[in-house]
DNA sequence: TATTGTTATACTCTATAACTATA
DNA sequence: TATAGTTATAGAGTATAACAATA
C-alpha cells in the first residue's frame, strides 16, 4: 500500500501533559528562572550564586576548611578551589594555614568580605521576596522543607 | 595595639542558617540531586534530560515547530539545533518541511522514537518515585504547583 | 593508606550576536 | 521588518583522574 501524505500541521497549543506529572521537570524549570533572577541580584556585587554561597558558609564559620566548605555547598572540591581563589584575591577572605593539620587551609571572611556578604544578603533576600511574592508562608515553608529532604539514593 | 594571635581551628559543624532561610538554595540543592539520579536513569537510553524532555514534547504534539519545542522547553532557540539534530540522527524524529512556510520544520517522531520514550518514560516514572518515596501526594502536589508558579519577573 | 588542596581536563547547559531564507 | 532555523562563540557549573604534601 502506498504511503498516504499526511499534512503535518504545527499545532495551536503545545500540550506538555506528560511532563508535568514529573516533579523533576518543575524543579528544572523554576530553578532556571531563581538562578537568572539570582544572577543578576548578584551582579552589583560581583558575585555569583556560587561565590555568594561561600563566602555565606565563611562568613557563618570562621576557619572552615576547603573540604568542610565544598561537603556544605555540594560540589567537589577541585570546583571550589577557583571559587575561593576568586574571594581571596578580593580579599574578601583570607587563607590560613591550620597550625594543627598543615595540609589544611582555614578560611576566614575579612570585614569587607563581611560587608560585602552583608549588603548582598539583603538583596538575595528582598530578590526572594519578589520572586516568591504570590507564595503564603505556609506553601512557602512546606516547599522549603520538601526540598531539603530530598537526598541522594544510596547505590544499588 | 599589637594584633591578637587567634587560634583559628575548623568548626565541627558547619552552619548554614543564613542560606537555609533562602529557597532558591534548598531548589539548587535539591536539583542537583534530581539531575543527577536523573541523568543515570536515562543512560541506558542514551538520552539526557533535554533529549528525553524534547522527545516527550515531539511525541505529544506531532508537527510541532522548533521554535515552539524551544518555547515550551524554556530554552533559546540556538540551543535546540544539536538537540534535534542528535534525535533526527538517531532516526527518533524525521524534520519534515512546512509546506504552508518554507521557513519552519514540522517535527515528528518515528515509530522507535515513540518506542524509546515509552521506555525511558516508565523508568523516569520510577526514579520520580524512588526520590520522591517519602513524600505524600499532598506535599508532592503543593510542590510541584508552588515550582510551576515561579515565573519570570518583569524588567521594572 | 587516607586526606587536603591542587591541576588538568572534559562534558553539559545556557546565552548572545549575526547570518540565510523565507514571511 | 519580522520570524525560523542556523552557526559560532563564550561563560558557567559539574565531574573525574592524578598528583604533592601531610596525616
Amino acid at each position: 500500500m502506498a504511503k498516504a501524505a499526511k499534512s503535518i500541521t504545527p499545532p495551536e497549543k503545545v500540550n506538555d501533559e506528560t511532563l508535568r506529572a514529573h516533579v523533576g521537570y518543575h524543579m528544572k524549570r523554576a530553578f532556571n528562572i531563581v538562578q537568572a533572577d539570582l544572577t543578576l541580584t548578584l551582579k552589583p556585587f560581583e558575585l555569583r550564586m556560587l561565590t555568594y554561597t561561600a563566602l555565606a558558609l565563611i562568613v557563618g564559620n570562621p576557619g572552615l576548611s576547603q573540604a568542610q566548605l565544598a561537603q556544605a555547598m555540594g560540589i567537589e572540591r577541585p570546583n571550589l578551589v577557583v571559587i575561593v581563589d576568586e574571594l581571596e584575591r578580593r580579599e574578601l577572605i583570607v587563607r590560613d594555614k591550620v597550625p594543627t593539620d598543615r595540609r589544611a587551609y582555614a578560611l576566614t571572611a575579612t570585614l569587607a568580605g563581611r560587608r560585602l556578604f552583608g549588603k548582598a544578603n539583603a538583596a538575595v533576600i528582598a530578590h526572594e521576596n519578589r520572586l516568591f511574592a504570590d507564595m503564603d508562608d505556609a506553601t512557602r515553608a512546606t516547599l522549603t522543607d520538601a526540598l531539603s529532604r530530598i537526598r541522594k539514593q544510596e547505590k544499588t
